[in-house]
DNA sequence: CCGATTTGATCTGTGCGCAGATTATCTGTG
DNA sequence: CACAGATAATCTGCGCACAGATCAAATCGG
């Protein structure tokens, strides 16, 4: 009945697997994310894609939703939903492109600017504080060979 | 409209964030943990749970959902969900604690050791493959540091 | 023994995360 | 021009992740 007699020789429990231990710490991590948030009604990926919008905006060149998911990180359908949803909520606007009647146009409202200003400034205290005990550094080094290129 | 003129002096883009770095990392590795268990129809918590079930039960002594929720650092809630559907799948079993009718008593099916030695396998490989390029002791030590104690 | 509180499991509802399919549009080649 | 293939966005459907609520059973103080 898998009572473990026959299991101690080759499985030797969770321990530190370094795969496990990545992930409660991105767990942990989101929900200190979504607290910080939390008072401006963003979750983090919504905070994610709208200062990704705003910062490949920054020229005036405002991103398609591919443009933008590929800058994220996310996935393309996902930033679909989220974008409608930031968009329901007046921080961004969209608008087909004149140039290609597929593609929408993400432009950061100046509603949208402001929150994500204020976000900014959240998300970093938040993530200081997260990040405190550790050398950043040394963490940021490790994970650079791990993230991979953006999809 | 946002145009970031004004934003370049106090927004200087994402950069390397280490939040970021480790959400990004953390998806990817779970994209991994999805592929490398997909052939055994197990999800990266199923794992996760079949295989704290297992560890909690090796001395005879099942767990309940709390336990292996406590066990696992998943949502209780959720555990209730997967540990349904990994009993759907035969690899669990749930009967009631007859010393607390609330509880339901965790066990593992000789199914689910099967299905599990062969999953550890296919995680273990995967893992030394993801891991591979970086100081997996490092890591684990900055790791340790962020992933909090157990809820 | 009894009411108050706690605990174990589950439900509703929202929001990612992703695979697979769909629709409309664009682009390249003959 | 026509048509094959690629691309942008969206849809269905499943499975986490978590907040908040529900309900029954256990436990504790009086």
């Amino acid at each position: 009945m898998a009572d473990g007699q026959d299991l101690n020789t080759r499985f030797s429990g969770p321990s530190e697997s370094p795969g496990l231990l990545l992930w409660r710490t991105t767990m942990r991590w989101q929900r200190v994310m979504t607290a910080a948030l939390a008072p401006l009604d963003l979750t983090h990926v919504q905070f994610v894609l709208l200062a990704s919008a705003m910062w490949l905006g920054r020229n005036g060149e405002p991103p398609n939703q591919v443009q933008l998911a590929a800058q994220a990180g996310t996935e393309v359908k996902m930033t679909s939903d989220v974008v409608a949803r930031l968009e329901a909520k007046g921080l961004i606007a969209r608008e087909t492109d004149p140039r290609d009647s597929r593609a929408k146009v993400i432009r950061v409202t100046p509603a949208g600017a402001a929150v994500a200003q204020r976000a900014i400034v959240a998300v970093e205290t938040a993530d200081a504080a997260f990040f405190g005990p550790v050398d950043e550094a040394q963490l940021v080094g490790l994970l650079q060979q791990l993230a991979g290129e953006i999809r």
